[in-house]
DNA sequence: TCTATCTCTATAGAATAGATAGATATTAAT
DNA sequence: ATTAATATCTATCTATTCTATAGAGATAGA
């Protein structure tokens, strides 16, 4: 299960994509907007600056941009900087170098293996699919639907 | 991530995998033999038996075998009894009909339609992979290991 | 009946997630 | 320079979930 923070996260990023202009945007109009608690808000864009996905302006006129085309942000990345990657067991997470302390030999355990599987499989979808993906698609579900809702009038 | 819970079940799992012999197993010997806490397995075995896993024998020489071969328990199934399914989102899960309380309309979420990619992915893996699958792997990375061992004496 | 089992209910402690408050630093405009 | 509008930082609080434990109860075999 992703966290608040990871859906948070891509609602933010999802109404930056939609609606950058140019100008910043103030953690204000997206707390309002996508109804994300304000200061919880502060921490999440903190954490996706940190991660290169956001830039930021203080002061007068400032907010919160989009550091890098909306094409070029995958959901894994946001997720990574969120959730530290989705790793399902420590021992598979990159920058960890520990071992399951039930576990002997990681080379030899059977739940890694199988694990392992698992984790290419969800990167190869998250490393695949940007934030331009995502806004795209919701777009054209909605597009699509009050399609059909015309046809029904 | 997945739960310590889920962990102890795939390894209770795979030590009955290898070690049935048709006599039921004491949870004592599974919580011993897997270094798992005693009480908390219990819960665990529980769980997998209302699941549809496991079979028990309560009184003496009672203990706990597998319901199934393990050729016919797959992974997906252990942990959707533990953790009830790999949903990521609550609105993905098969049984529960409730809209995230920030959505206006699931069909348009574009976290959704994400996440349904990366559950659809996970799925894949996790339905066609068994416990007899995992235990295959794990013991043939133990004799890849044993060999070249041998070959470096 | 006695003993070895699993089973059930309750609970406690630790870790994490989610949320909030308030003081601080920075910038633009006046 | 002053002021107002911003993001930033530090600290804290609460609720929830995860992990673990205790003890009494039910069942079956010898």
């Amino acid at each position: 299960m992703i966290s608040k923070k990871t859906k948070y996260a891509l609602k933010a990023l999802g109404y930056l994509a939609e609606h950058s202009t140019g100008d910043p945007i103030l953690i204000s109009e997206l707390a309002k907007e996508e109804n994300i608690p304000r200061k919880f808000l502060e921490a999440i864009l903190v954490a996706l600056r940190k991660g290169g996905v956001l830039k930021s302006k203080i002061g007068k006129g400032g907010g919160y941009m989009l550091a890098l085309p909306a094409s070029a942000i995958t959901i894994g990345k946001v997720v990574g900087i969120l959730e530290g990657g989705f790793a399902l067991v420590e021992c598979l997470n990159d920058n960890v170098k520990v071992v399951c302390e039930e576990c002997g030999d990681p080379a030899c355990c059977g739940i890694r293996l199988v694990m392992s599987d698992v984790k290419k499989s969800i990167d190869s979808v998250l490393e695949s699919t940007t934030l331009a993906d995502m806004v795209e698609r919701s777009e054209s579900a909605r597009r699509k639907k009050s399609k059909i809702v015309d046809f029904s009038i």
